[in-house]
DNA sequence: AGAACAATTCGATTAAACTCGAATTGGCAC
DNA sequence: GTGCCAATTCGAGTTTAATCGAATTGTTCT
């Protein structure tokens, strides 16, 4: 991960509502979740919405898929590791931070209700 | 850490100038660096950079103190470490995550010369 | 005190981000 | 094909970020 897509991926994440959603898209795992009922959990309009998860996705944060007449987005879950990496490797005092610390991020195997 | 603060310190990060210093200061330790060798390093002027340290210190992911008539910043390490743990705890998949990565951030003991 | 220096705050300008309604694209059902 | 629904793209308006020169604050030295 370079400088720029480490600044995407912050970008993207540093906004209210898009930090609203990717953890409500890490919550939800690989099966993801519908353009629709995400604008219905953060109560934006449509359009916004759609404004930033394009930004998202650009920042690779988030992967698209089509189901049916629906699109349906999900956490990239690599990104996010690639981003901790980059911190720790990078900003967070170097190599032995890194050393003890090599984050592997993945969907929770099982949720427990919250 | 709570979501405003994460938002702050991510936007604070999220920017070229920005990281660029924060990268430079964590380089350096705790032994910082005066106003003007920043400015010069990123090549920007007095007054734009000032903004950008401002920005960086509100995030508290940098210090300030005086020595003599120059300003001398510092990377705040805790907080780059509690920003590490909130992306893994609450971006990165929960638990499981949060458990193998319990980064702590430090200055390095050691440096080696540039 | 007065000159010189480091750095910031102020004021104004330019560029980018965010929001939303209206119009469009893509897909499903009939 | 027609109607409908999910979501996006388009266009316009408002807000916020970023840049810089000029003026100000705080500190040192003589």
């Amino acid at each position: 991960m370079d400088a720029a897509a480490t600044i995407a991926a912050l970008g993207a994440l540093a906004h209210d509502t898009r930090l609203a959603v990717f953890r409500l898209l890490v919550e939800r795992g690989p099966e993801g979740l519908p353009a629709g009922a995400i604008a219905h959990s953060v109560n934006l309009a449509p359009s916004s919405l759609s404004f930033h998860l394009q930004l998202l996705t650009q920042a690779h944060l988030i992967t698209q898929r089509r189901l049916g007449r629906q699109l349906i987005y999900a956490a990239q879950f690599e990104t996010m590791t690639a981003l901790v990496a980059y911190l720790t490797e990078n900003c967070c005092g170097g190599p032995i931070c890194a050393a003890i610390c090599a984050p592997v991020c993945a969907p929770e195997p099982e949720r427990k209700s919250a």
